[in-house]
DNA sequence: TCAAAAGTGTTTGTTCTACACCCATGC
DNA sequence: GCATGGGTGTAGAACAAACACTTTTGA
């Protein structure tokens, strides 16, 4: 800033919106809320909140996701910011995106009841309020680009989990199918998945090996990309 | 947002901070403006200013960088925002990044005297106010993503500039150098790059051919990376 | 016994890396 | 004639892509 003039400086609401993203049915999917009351009633919504004064903005996220879902400690990463003067008609708000990478297993079923809120598949979303449809497809794409360099995808996965399932994951992500040996053959040579001894049933009939993600094995791999 | 009950709601000062990116004598520099007045006097600064509001945020980085620096029809990007609640210890503001990629012959050199603006080897920085040497370099880290599969370099380069520049250019963002050989096969493999009959001898005594960018050529390459 | 998903290797093409000498010119 | 930066090709390694059959077991 290069003046303090600050008295003369026109304020603005500040608000965060979460983009939860949740893994289910072989498929990424986003939390949306319902509105039963005007404006806007009846159509769906991100979970936001407004920024309070003395509030960093970072806790302004965690605590709208706590809020809204009872999830603490979960992978959020800031997005980018909503500006337009007119992106809500009603009054001018700035804000700033959030996303999260839940387990859909942790996740409070009672708020959902309370919230009116409801998962949607990331190719299947209603009309949205405002921006906030081009503010899921940023957070897409950003989670798209992040995931090919960082091991996050495991923040939508149980402890334990299967390479089917991690494969299905990636290619609900990635919104395109995989080479099944590539992939495999992929995570093999970068060894931070610890196999169990231990089969999921409830997919085959053969089943399938259980594994587990081992982040201090990933910490010394260099280059990781999927 | 899930409430409109706008009138409880804190409103918040909410500023620009621009990362003025240049290059010159082979290196990437960034454009910093001295304090000469208390608080904080005799430290460097971003070039930032404060979002009006019925501005949209992109205009507001628009509008201070064109008033810092005379300069319109830059590319410019947003970066991230920055908000914790203590980032400026006299008073709360929340600043939004934007980085801007100029070519320094076309500055204003007026405006540089009047704002005692200097500009600043990326790796020389001096003691920088506030968090604004996190902004500066999270936006070098964006820079060297965005560069490896954008062709946003040429913004930072005259019209005509010859392989050796862009070369220099290129280690400069990276911050390391580049074999000749493996960097002027992969320009030529996708060939967006026109040489002209024409030689730059200012560098050399044997001179160095002159290319331009030719952004339709670029249009049809697929998967640009350097 | 068969349907359904899990698991496994090889070959080929592409891209990346490392590396050293000649050229043109101004001085 | 020599110092300075500009310009060029090749061989080996690493990585990516394409592809088909066997295994297990519940129904």
């Amino acid at each position: 800033m290069m003046d303090r003039t600050y008295k003369d400086i026109q304020q603005i609401t500040l608000a965060v919106d979460c983009i939860i993203f949740g893994f289910n049915d072989n498929r990424l999917e986003v939390l949306l809320v319902h509105r039963g009351f005007e404006p806007e009633k009846d159509r769906w919504s991100l979970m936001g909140g407004f920024v309070g004064n003395h509030e960093d903005l970072d806790d302004a996220a965690n605590r709208v996701l706590k809020d809204l879902s009872g999830l603490e400690d979960v992978y959020m990463e800031q997005v980018r910011t909503f500006g337009k003067a007119k992106r809500d008609p009603y009054e001018r708000v700035v804000s700033t995106t959030y996303s999260a990478l839940i387990l859909k297993d942790k996740y409070n079923k009672e708020l959902i009841e309370e919230f009116r809120a409801k998962w949607f598949p990331i190719d299947e979303l209603p009309d949205l309020i405002f921006d906030h449809k081009e503010m899921v497809e940023s957070a897409i794409r950003r989670l798209q680009r992040r995931v090919r360099t960082f091991p996050i995808v495991f923040n939508l996965l149980p402890d334990k989990f299967t390479l089917p399932q991690l494969q299905k994951l990636y290619e609900g992500i990635f919104q395109e199918e995989m080479d099944k040996r590539n992939f495999r053959k992929k995570l093999a040579t970068m060894d931070f998945l610890i196999k169990l001894d231990e089969k999921d049933m409830s997919e085959s009939k053969k089943g399938a090996f259980l594994y587990r993600f081992n982040e201090k094995k990933y910490n010394k791999t260099k280059n990781f990309t999927i």
